[in-house]
DNA sequence: ATCCATTTTGCATACGTATGAAAGGATGAG
DNA sequence: CTCATCCTTTCATACGTATGCAAAATGGAT
């Protein structure tokens, strides 16, 4: 109710001082006698002080704030991005302010403009693409922009993957090797890269060996939708003996309606893979073969490249790629059948 | 690079009129003249002109950001809330700042206090709780604090919860209609406000029964915890035949144990149930029985706190508490068993 | 005690916007 | 045409902080 800001000028008249010698104080890398630094901080702590942030980034012209858009939380492995994020910046002094991007293509450049608008001194898009328009837009008022887990052609927009396309091909190469002959892939929505990559290294594989994909459904990467095409993908007579999906929250669902509703047992009638390794892929539950894209290495090379835009000021972009780590769980038969056993 | 910041200066000169003239029109309620309007549009448009938030908050004294502290997002029911809540903040025109806490006690005002420093209008609190000290200062200041899913001793503090004590209590009903008489009980962190006020409403469910319980353990809301809580409580000879885990996220790792370590059939050898239905609860892989506590709704009121404190200057804090819904899924046995069958 | 080199301090201004007060302009009634 | 009324517009200032510059103070060294 009764709004008692204490301001600089406060904590200088308390101490005897002035307002710029308060300022000096409590911004690092200036000098102030012990002397006056003691009588400041007495006055400081006794009026409770703390510097506005608005008021200082308004004149240094850095907010200390990095914008996040994240289109959905219900993939699991986002919430994990969030976390690690927001605390890898905080260590850095940053903050993350939060934006929900609802739908696809032009809510990202509307939010983007709103993000813009708290003159954050970066933004990380997970899981969304800008337009090539926006970009530039912010690539001339010296916003560095990494998009995390996504790849778009634009080169001046600065990007952190894993290896989606090395992935894929491990997982086929893994099928393959198991014996798998009739694949079937769920794909996640068709606009994101992530998902083209991680197909096309699938396609890549199983063509190594001589095959090629047995169905095919889109899944959107929705839970939901994905039930459908698991569904549409087992209707026929003739059933696909493994399944990769594209991500882990849908390969969940494509189990859940193997075993639940198709009354199927996994790996022994049809083995099923993903691409994360969120932690529900770890439980016994599922226990899914997967490809771990390690979510702290993504999260400290995004920081890196945020702090290096950001301090030195360089406008280059940078795109990396990390390597995923297959890791073999239950969700996989663990040899090829010696004989024909169906 | 080139940093090229336009300004409502800039906008003022190219349209020929002051800078006063472009911030009456990019300020909500105030009149312009049509005429004048259209040059500043055009001008605007044309330079890209966007208001800058922050310089804007140094002088209205708001900053259209409401801090989030959030302890963990491994529960899969806060990356909802962040979520719905980012959203509905959205729609008012203010956006989320979030403050992951690693610690428990210490953290949330050191983070708090970091909070302040970007003159939020407004803290949510979400399973975190903070000193009385702080919320004396936060109060003084008139930044309104909500507490979301938590209640604290403070009545300073405005609070947004579900009925824990009747969630539980209707479990323990439910849990007693179907028979079951050795009724296990796996404990949240204990300094939490919903671990105790669950825990209560159970064990009055089961008094009422002429009842007590089985047996308990302290899972502290994590999974390899709760797991570990699990096997213990199944160590003895003499097992329960229900188990109630304070929230569905713990209760999934209970149930892996039960089923995969243990070799136990639920409901048949064992009935399981939760507490909040985070989305995995109803995937047919858990299926599990448990309270919903309606993240909307949850939200919903947050929010309307939030803008009642923020607008009408409004000190007094207020406490809601929403009903959860009993939602039986397969967890669950369905009738008390006619004879004894073990 | 004098002088210079160095550190510390205060003054004044700027950041980009909002807003009260005053001046200007339009409009209509007489 | 004059005057009063109301709506627009501009002027000037304030928000809370950082920082270049000049003034003051400090500390040696002679």
């Amino acid at each position: 109710m009764a709004n008692e800001k204490v301001t600089s000028n406060d904590v200088a008249r308390l101490a005897g001082v002035s307002q710029s010698a308060v300022s000096r104080y409590f911004t690092p890398g200036t000098s102030v006698s012990k002397k006056t630094a003691d009588k400041i901080k007495a006055a400081a702590e006794e009026l409770g002080y703390r510097p506005n942030v608005l008021a200082r980034s308004l004149i240094t012209g850095r907010s200390r704030i990095i914008g996040l858009v994240v289109a959905y939380l219900e993939n699991y492995f986002y919430p994990e991005v969030v976390e690690r994020l927001s605390k890898a910046l905080q260590d850095q002094g940053y903050h993350v302010l939060v934006f929900i991007s609802s739908i696809a293509s032009e809510g990202v450049d509307q939010i983007t403009q709103e993000i813009l608008d708290y003159q954050v001194d970066g933004i990380v898009l997970a899981s969304a693409t800008m337009s090539s328009e926006l970009a530039a837009r912010c690539h001339a008022s010296g916003v560095p922009i990494v998009l995390f887990n996504r790849l778009q052609d634009d080169v001046r927009l600065s990007a952190v993957t894993s290896d989606n396309r090395g992935g894929g091909r491990q997982l086929a190469d893994l099928l393959v090797s198991l014996g798998h002959t009739r694949c079937g892939y769920i794909a996640g929505f068709e606009g994101a890269s992530t998902q083209r990559d991680r197909e096309q290294g699938f396609r890549d594989g199983l063509e190594a060996a001589g095959l090629s994909l047995f169905a095919r459904e889109v899944g959107n990467f929705r839970y939901e939708e994905a039930q459908a095409a698991a569904r549409r993908m087992f209707a026929g007579a003739e059933r696909p003996d493994a399944v990769f999906v594209c991500n882990d929250h849908m390969a969940f669902a494509v189990m859940d309606v193997l075993r639940f509703e198709l009354g199927l047992r996994i790996p022994e009638d049809v083995s099923v893979v993903g691409f994360d390794d969120v932690p529900p892929a770890r439980w016994p539950a599922y226990n899914l073969t997967t490809i771990r894209q390690s979510v702290d290495d993504m999260v400290a090379e995004t920081v890196a490249m945020l702090m290096q835009s950001i301090k030195q000021g360089d406008g280059t972009a940078r795109r990396v790629t990390l390597d995923g780590t297959l890791v073999v769980r239950g969700s996989t038969r663990t040899k090829a059948p010696t004989e024909e056993t169906r």
